[in-house]
Order: C-alpha cells, then sequence, then structure tokens
DNA sequence: TTGAAAATGAAATTCAATTTCATTATCAAG
DNA sequence: CTTGATAATGAAATTGAATTTCATTTTCAA
C-alpha cells in the first residue's frame, strides 16, 4: 500500500544531521561495531526523508545516492538505527515494517487511512501518561506502547470506494 | 512466542454459545455463504478460549474434536469471523497474527512481556474518546484502534534474562 | 431429488524477513 | 605505515507465515 504522508516536512539542518551521525558512531562503537562508508550513507538518506519507509522503500533511496550498497546492509542498519533511538518501526499493518525517524520528533502517533493509506501524525501526551500509569498498576516495566487509529480521511469519503 | 494470559477465564454459557452461533450464521447467510459442520466446530470451539490464538494455535484446538478440519478452513473461518466481530486481529509483533474473541467482551487493550510474551488485560475507557476526538478533529471517519504497551513483567525482572 | 454454487483441504505459491557465506573493508596495535 | 583479527558487505539462498489453487465433496434452494 502505498504511504504519503500528509503533513509538513522540514529537512534537517546539517548540524542536526552532525548530531545523528555522532549518536549513530558513538552507538557503533559502544557495540563494537565499525563505522562505514555506508552506514553513512544509509544514515542521512533516511534523515532526509520523515516518511514511513519500508526497507524496500529506503534501499531505492539509497540506490540513488550509491548504487553499490545492497538491501542487505539497508535492512541491518535499519535495526541498528532502531537500536539507538535514531529510528522506530511503525506497524500499519499492511504486510510490510516500516521505519520513520525520530531524531528531533516530538512524540506522536498516526491516524492511518485504510483505503488509500495515507497518514496524518496527532499528538497525545495522554497516551505516555496512561503508558506510565498502567505499568505501575500492573508492575510491569513499560518501555513502549503503539497506539493507531485507523479510519477513513476525507478525500476517500468524498471520491467513494476505491477501485484499486 | 508462548502467548499466555493471566488475567481469569469464564467458559461461556450455552446461551452465550447459541448467540454467537446466530450472529455468525447470520452473517453467513447475509454474504451467500454456507452452514457447515467445520465452521460450528471451529466457532464452538474459538468460543471456549479467551487466549490469543495463532491461527495455527487453534487449528491444533479443533483438530483434537475433528482431526479432519484443515489449517485452510481454520484461516478462512477466522477471516469470516472477523468480519461480523465475533473475532478481532490482536498484532503483538511477535511475526504471527493473533485472534481473540469478541463476543461479550468489555473493549479492553494488553499490555504484553517483550520478554516471556505474557499478556495482561487493562481497561481504558479514555482510549476511545481519544479516537472519535482525533478522528472528528482531521476529519477521519475512525473506524478502529490498536493500542498495547510493551514492557518486563514482574517475574522476567525477577528471574533476570532468559536463556530461550 | 438435483444441480448450481460454495466449501473443503492438501499442496503449491507468494513474499517479506532473515540468514549464509565468500569476499572486502576497517582499525587498533605494533 | 603495515598487518592481521574482526567486522561489514551484498548476492543469493532460506525461512516461514500468509495466501491461493484446484480437484473433489458438500450444501441447499428450487
Amino acid at each position: 500500500m502505498l504511504q504519503r504522508r500528509i503533513d509538513d516536512h522540514a529537512p534537517p539542518t546539517r548540524e542536526a544531521m552532525r548530531e545523528a551521525q555522532d549518536i549513530f558512531f558513538k552507538h557503533l562503537k559502544r557495540v563494537g561495531l565499525k563505522h562505514t562508508e555506508q552506514r553513512d550513507t544509509i544514515l542521512r538518506t533516511f534523515l532526509e526523508t520523515r516518511d514511513h519507509l519500508s526497507t524496500d522503500e529506503l534501499f531505492r533511496l539509497v540506490r540513488k545516492k550509491d548504487p553499490k550498497i545492497g538491501f542487505t546492509t539497508i535492512y541491518r542498519t535499519l535495526k541498528l538505527l532502531a537500536e539507538c533511538g535514531l529510528a522506530s518501526e511503525v506497524a500499519f499493518h499492511d504486510g510490510v515494517a516500516r521505519y520513520e525517524h525520530q531524531f528531533n520528533r516530538r512524540s506522536h502517533h498516526h491516524m492511518v487511512c485504510t483505503d488509500c493509506g495515507v497518514s496524518v501524525e496527532f499528538f497525545s501526551p495522554e497516551v505516555g501518561k496512561l503508558e506510565e500509569e498502567i505499568g505501575r498498576k500492573y508492575h510491569f516495566d513499560a518501555t513502549r506502547h503503539t497506539f493507531q487509529i485507523y479510519g477513513i480521511c476525507e478525500d476517500c469519503r468524498k471520491n467513494g470506494k476505491r477501485v484499486i
């Protein structure tokens, strides 16, 4: 399913980029991995997006910058980025894993159109509080949550049922 | 990943069972499908559980009652049950789709231990309100939501890191 | 009773996710 | 600088849940 976003998109500043690279390479050092050209290219490409990218979609973007970088490396690098908090997985239940970058982003959630796949971000601090509260109540060490709302967007409602 | 639940479990009354069967067979009729022995057995088996079952797990349970029923029929019947609201999919992100029955169940959410897989239900009416509110704000016709909290349960925290 | 339509289930297929492995690159120590 | 141990890379193979196919059987309205 196609994955547009209807929110605005500010490209990262040079400074933000350097800060993110710093986080990534400190993480690599910490877990005994190496700094490579490929990982850097992938990180930079990823930060320039604000979409919800599947591994394959990021692969296509990275390929424009360096056609020699393989799918497997994208796949593994996304896992590393998720490990150090620069990326997070968003599960929209359309059969593929998607990632969005989390650098300098406010905590947010998504509402997804089940017809055309478009998503909107929304902000809802209550949900974070709920996580903490419920965790405490049931003696879980709550680490994260997922919250998505599904429905039909205005456009799809107007245009009627899609054929494809 | 194994999927225990730590909530209580009341088996369905004979009356509840009949009511659910009624909903299912009315649905079948409505969409022009037929009433079969297999579908009835699958529904009854499903209602007797309150776990979060993968298709394969339900298949194993059904097989005890009628070893001739195949996996494919379970798979298709679960989709039908979801269509008429008797089942709903719960995505715990452990790589398999799970279903829980929704008949005579209060609206609830799950908190899942990322170590051992155990889950607890919790009740949080605020989340439903939030769905409605956000939908209105962004002009979506909101139909459903997913909300899960992930963390480490008390047992796993005490026992330390699992080996398996 | 009957025949058109649907259901069944074993097997095959699909496809994203993940692993394998031979080759290449990184980098800390000398 | 070397060097060599260790990790990274990427093409290809594998995995496994989800889904489809298809020949046969069952359902049920007329």
